[in-house]
DNA sequence: AAAATAGATTGATAAAAATCAATTAACAGT
DNA sequence: ACTGTTAATTGATTTTTATCAATCTATTTT
């Protein structure tokens, strides 16, 4: 019981992380290393050349195909995952359904609370478009947090500021109906994901549902009486929202 | 939006680290000092005397009377809080109603992701029974986290075994029917809280109702069916669970 | 002890949301 | 183009849960 969680999806990362040139492994787009690679996050700044070599010398990428699993509630976890390219949903396993906690995109990297427990997972993820991501070993990570003051603190910050977050997600499910849910869903797709009005939403409704805890027949009836109220469009998976400020308004009033 | 949360009740923590005699305040009843407290979180036992004598240094007592705030969300967050006697409740404040994500006592300290953002708090905390509690700075807390490594470790390992319990919470609340959430709340209160059994339950129906995400009257309907299936036996405010097996086969059913 | 107050309980009802069943649409493979 | 498969949609219905109103109970105040 009690509440109040932790680390995991950082808002931004080490990105175009990409392969490290391995003959035995299949080659990818990019084979650049983390030492020159001009996306990475903030937070990796704070590290010397040394240190970002630590993190290159012990990262691999992989591909994956949309739908695939990349890794299983429960399952040992000796990487976190940086995205490199595509989506990925993050999300618990629950009784008979999921709840998705998130959806990762490149610039975001996965983390949980597992490696500072038992290393293992306590949510699955699973690409929801073709992706590919590096890998990299949780111990490099964490002997960077011990011995870099400010990337520890930096890192503390992220994690605090997705727990704030996180705490208007958990109001927002346990204490909004059904249309204020959806709203929050939309705005968060828009807004946060794919930073852009209109999206394409890659997701299926039942991811949809999944995110707003729900059925997807309530989902999809929320977005019809949306439709209908003229506060979006739906063509197929285009969402546009027509509305932005009514949408918002649904999400505060509940 | 997304999920996953932070820090915040300490399963244990600095415990008797009781009043620093200062004239100008009320006495309590005993003004020990952190360093010869007999009953210190295992957590500050990685700290060196000088490091117990910097929290024993900004730190001082208060007491509240059964029902006052201790803190409210919203407002500045200069200290955290250690539990010395007494129990309180730690909820947010939603949509009309309140969740309440745990309940802390002594051994139990309070921290909250905003002591990392903008020193806020982003949840509200009051005495359920007449308590008293240690107000540390944190900053003398967060100097600590960076100066002494194995501190730090060790506060990001209760960081996440918090975490991980927060899921099962999350999962409770979003997916489970309401006497699937009962059951987890009673369990919480005879195992965690009170840790006992039977129980004498100090916190109101309303309170049970909003650690478990529904109105006080379902909450009542629920525990006078566990009654009526002789699951439970309640007089007054005791609370005797008397098919503990059956309570918990309740709570993974949903 | 009587009155006042707040909390607990109960029943009746309404609202919210899930489930079930069926149909339609989209799409991959042949 | 046809077939099979999966996802999306819709309507009807049931289940779950909240709300409302009233009563009861315990406790405190006077």
């Amino acid at each position: 019981m009690i509440f109040l969680n932790f680390v995991i999806i950082s808002y931004s990362s080490i990105n175009s992380c990409i392969i490290r040139s391995d003959k035995k492994m299949p080659i990818f787009h990019n084979n650049q290393s983390c030492l020159n690679c001009q996306h990475k996050s903030e937070i990796f700044s704070c590290l010397t050349q040394g240190e970002l070599g630590l993190i290159d010398q012990n990262r691999f990428e992989v591909s994956f195909k949309a739908g695939e699993i990349m890794f299983k509630q429960g399952t040992p976890s000796p990487h976190y995952i940086c995205m490199t390219s595509g989506l990925a949903k993050i999300y618990i396993e629950g009784y008979g359904k999921n709840l998705l906690l998130g959806i990762v995109k490149p610039h975001d990297y996965i983390l949980g609370p597992g490696i500072y427990v038992d290393n293992r997972h306590y949510f699955s993820a699973a690409a929801l478009t073709d992706s590919t991501a590096c890998l990299v070993d949780v111990n490099s990570y964490k002997k960077l947090i011990r011995e870099n003051t400010e990337f520890a603190e930096e890192f503390m910050t992220r994690v605090s500021k997705q727990a704030i977050s996180n705490f208007e997600q958990i109001i927002s499910l346990t204490q909004k109906q059904m249309p204020g849910r959806i709203a929050d869903a939309l705005i968060y797709l828009s807004e946060i994901v794919y930073e852009s009005n209109p999206f394409e939403m890659t997701i299926s409704r039942q991811d949809l549902a999944d995110l707003s805890g729900m059925s997807k027949e309530s989902a999809i009836r929320i977005l019809k009486d949306f439709k209908e109220e003229n506060l979006i469009r739906i063509e197929g998976n285009r969402v546009d929202i027509l509305n932005p400020a009514a949408l918002h308004n649904i999400s505060q009033v509940g």
